[in-house]
DNA sequence: GCAATTTCTTTACGCGCGTAAAATATTTGT
DNA sequence: ACAAATATTTTACGCGCGTAAAGAAATTGC
C-alpha cells in the first residue's frame, strides 16, 4: 500500500541503515548511543535518511551488548489505588524526559507478587529501579539483596536504610499539621487508624498525632480498627460502622490515618445517617491524610493533607538518575512537606 | 558473604550452566523453551543444578534469536483511573498464568502519547498487544497500521474492525437493563452525559437510553454537558452543578452515561444540599454504568450497571492467546453483559 | 598552507543464545 | 537382545549491535 520507492523495502539492520545512508556502521552506533557525539554534518545525513527509512535499533541486541540499559523500572505497591498510578505517571514522565526507557510494575498488595516483580526486574537489567515498596508485609531479605545488587531509589515508605536514598512525605509534619488545624478550628480530633496497617507511614502519623495532642495539652485517642490487606475504604465503612454503634469516638472530629481510610468513614456514616462537615448542625468532623485524587469528589469533600506529588516524584527521579550517573553519595533520607487542603468535611 | 563454593561463582551465561549441570547447552536451551520437550532424567538433572546455581538465561540474547517474543503489551487509555487499572491487573495475571510476559502501558489520556505507546511497543516486538484505545481522540491511521503489523485485540471500546477481534462490554444492553429497572422502580430516568464524550462507548449508551425509553412509551430527555478530556469526575461535577441551578434535569431520576460523571453529580448535589436516594423523601435518584470500584463508597453509594470484569478479561486474553498460537479467526466482536448494582442511590 | 587535532572508516571480535544438521547415545517394542 | 524410534551431543552458523584499534579523511589553528 506504501507510496514511494524508498519505503518499499524494509531495514532490517544497522549495517543496511548506513550503507543507505552513506556512514559507516560504527558511526551510525554512536549516533544511536548520542546524537550530539557525531559531527554535525553527519548528523544531518543520518537524520536524512532517517526520514526516509524509518529505522531503529533493535532493542535487543542494544542492550545484549551493552553493559547498562536504558531501562529503569519503576514499582508501586498498588496500582489500582489512584495515588499510586498517579505517581507512576509522573514518575514515568520523567524517565522518559531523561531518556531512560520506564516500565510500569505493582505488586499488587501482595507480598509474593512483590518478590516476583522483582526478579522479573532482575532480568531486564535496568540501570536502576525506583521502588516504592508494599512495607511491613515485603520480604525485607529479597529488598535488601536486590538493592545491593541494582541501583534503587526507595520511595514513599522507606524500609531500614536500603537502596541509594529514601524520598517520601513528612509524615509528621503532615499529621501535626492537621492536628493543629483541627485543634485550632473546633474540638481536638481523636485518631482513626488501623491496628496492623500495611503502610508503615502510619505508625509515625499516629506518633504524630500523639506528640500533637500532648504539645497542645489535648489528651488523645486512637481508634486501632481490625482489618487486613489493601481495601482501605472496606476496613474504614466496616470499622466505622463499629466506632459509630459503639460510640467510640469519644470527640466530635475524627482524623483518619489517610483519605482512604476516611473515605470508608465517610460511607459508613452516610449508612448511619451521621452528618459529616465543618458547618454548625453537622454531627462530625472528619479529615484524611494523602491528598488522594478521589478525596475532591467525596460527600462532603474531603479535608485532607496533600502529598506534593512534583516534589516526592522529581526528587526520586533525579537522585536516581544522579546516581547512575555515578554521583553516588551516602544514604540519605529526604521528606517532603505536604499541604493542607481545607474542603467541607472538617 | 554467600556460604558455599557452588555459589561463589556467578553463572555468566548457558555454556558455563549447561557445563555445571552435565548437560549440552542446546538441550539446556530446549528446556528452557520448554521443560516438557526434554527427558524426565535429563530435565530433573538440569533443575537440581538450577537450585543450586540459580541460573536465568539472559532476556535480550534469548528475544534477539527467537523468532517471536513471549511478550504481550497491555495498554489502557488512562490507567489512573481505577477502571481501567483494574482490568489491566486482571488481565496481567492472564498473561502470566499463559505464560507470557506482560508490560503494562497507559496513553495517560493523550493522543500523542498513545502513538508513542504503541512505537515503543514496536520495539520490543510482542507476540501480541492487548488494547484499549482512547477512542475518539486515536489517531485511526496509526492504529491501523499497528493492528496490521502486530497481532492485536481491542478490549473496552472498538475502533472500526481493526485488530485480530474485539471482546467489550455490551453498552446497549447495560443501559437497556439499568432504564428498564429505573422505570419499574419510580420516575423514569433522564439521561446525563457529555457532549463530546472522549469513549465512543457513550454513544451507543445514549441511543440505548433513547430506545429503551421508546420502547417503555416514555419520553427520553438528554442532557449534554460541556467539557473535554478525561476528568469525567469535574466533568460531572460543573456540568451537574450547572443543570441543577437551570433546572435542567425534567424529572427526579437522572441515569448517567458512566460512573465517573455520576461521582461527579453526586458531588455536586451534595454541594447544593440535593438529597439523593431511592427512599421516599430524597430528591433525586442517580443511577451510573460501569461498576466502577469506588461506585460502592459513594454517598450514597451508587446503583450502576458492573461490567463483568473477569469475563470480558477472559474472553480478551484467551482469544488473543488462540490467534497467537495460530488459531486465527474472521474478525468478530464480542461483547459481554453486565450486571445490576442495586445501591442506595436509585 | 602546513601541522595538529578531531572525526570518520575499516576491520575485527565478542555478546549470549536460537537453531539446524549430522553423529551418537538412549529408550522402546517385541 | 536386536532393530526402530526417540533423545541428546557435537559442531557450526547466525542474530544485530557495541566496541576497540589502526589508518584515512576532514576540520581546525595560526
Amino acid at each position: 500500500m506504501k507510496i514511494g520507492r524508498c519505503r518499499l523495502r524494509k531495514i532490517k539492520n544497522m549495517e543496511e541503515f548506513a550503507a543507505l545512508s552513506g556512514i559507516s556502521r560504527p558511526t551510525v552506533s554512536k549516533y544511536f548511543n548520542d546524537p550530539e557525539s557525531v559531527r554535525p554534518k553527519t548528523r544531518v545525513k543520518i537524520e536524512a535518511a532517517l526520514k526516509e527509512h524509518d529505522y531503529r535499533p533493535n532493542i535487543y541486541a542494544v542492550n545484549q551488548n551493552r553493559k547498562l540499559t536504558k531501562n529503569v523500572g519503576i514499582v508501586v505497591p498498588l496500582l489500582v489505588d489512584p495515588y499510586f498510578a498517579e505517581i507512576a505517571r509522573n514518575l514515568e514522565q520523567r524517565c522518559i524526559d531523561a531518556g531512560y526507557r520506564p516500565t510500569l510494575f505493582s505488586a499488587h498488595g501482595n507480598p509474593q507478587f512483590e518478590v516476583e516483580v522483582l526478579e522479573s526486574l532482575r532480568s531486564i537489567k535496568p540501570a536502576g529501579v525506583l521502588l516504592a515498596p508494599l512495607g511491613r508485609a515485603s520480604d525485607k531479605k529479597v529488598l535488601e539483596k536486590f538493592c545491593d545488587d541494582i541501583p534503587t531509589l526507595i520511595f514513599d515508605s522507606s524500609v531500614d536504610e536500603f537502596g541509594l536514598a529514601f524520598v517520601g512525605s513528612d509524615n509528621r509534619q503532615f499529621t501535626t499539621h492537621i492536628t493543629d488545624y483541627l485543634c485550632r478550628t473546633g474540638e481536638p480530633p481523636c485518631f482513626f487508624e488501623m491496628k496492623t496497617p500495611a503502610n508503615p507511614n502510619a505508625h509515625r502519623r499516629r506518633q504524630a498525632y500523639v506528640h500533637a495532642m500532648g504539645s497542645f495539652g489535648q489528651t488523645p485517642q486512637v481508634i486501632s480498627i481490625e482489618g487486613e490487606g489493601w481495601g482501605l475504604e472496606e476496613i474504614g465503612r466496616v470499622g466505622g460502622h463499629k466506632a459509630l454503634e459503639e460510640g467510640l469516638f469519644q470527640t466530635h472530629t475524627v482524623l483518619c490515618s489517610n483519605d482512604r481510610l476516611a473515605i470508608g468513614l465517610l460511607t459508613a456514616c452516610y449508612e448511619r445517617g451521621v452528618s459529616v462537615g465543618r458547618q454548625a448542625g453537622n454531627a462530625i468532623r472528619v479529615a484524611g491524610q494523602d491528598g488522594h485524587p478521589h478525596s475532591r469528589y467525596t460527600c462532603p469533600p474531603l479535608t485532607t493533607v496533600s502529598h506534593d506529588y512534583d516534589a516526592v516524584s522529581k526528587t526520586s527521579a533525579d537522585t536516581l538518575f544522579a546516581a547512575i550517573d555515578g554521583h553516588v553519595e551516602p544514604w540519605k533520607s529526604t521528606r517532603i512537606e505536604g499541604k493542607l487542603v481545607l474542603r467541607d468535611s472538617a
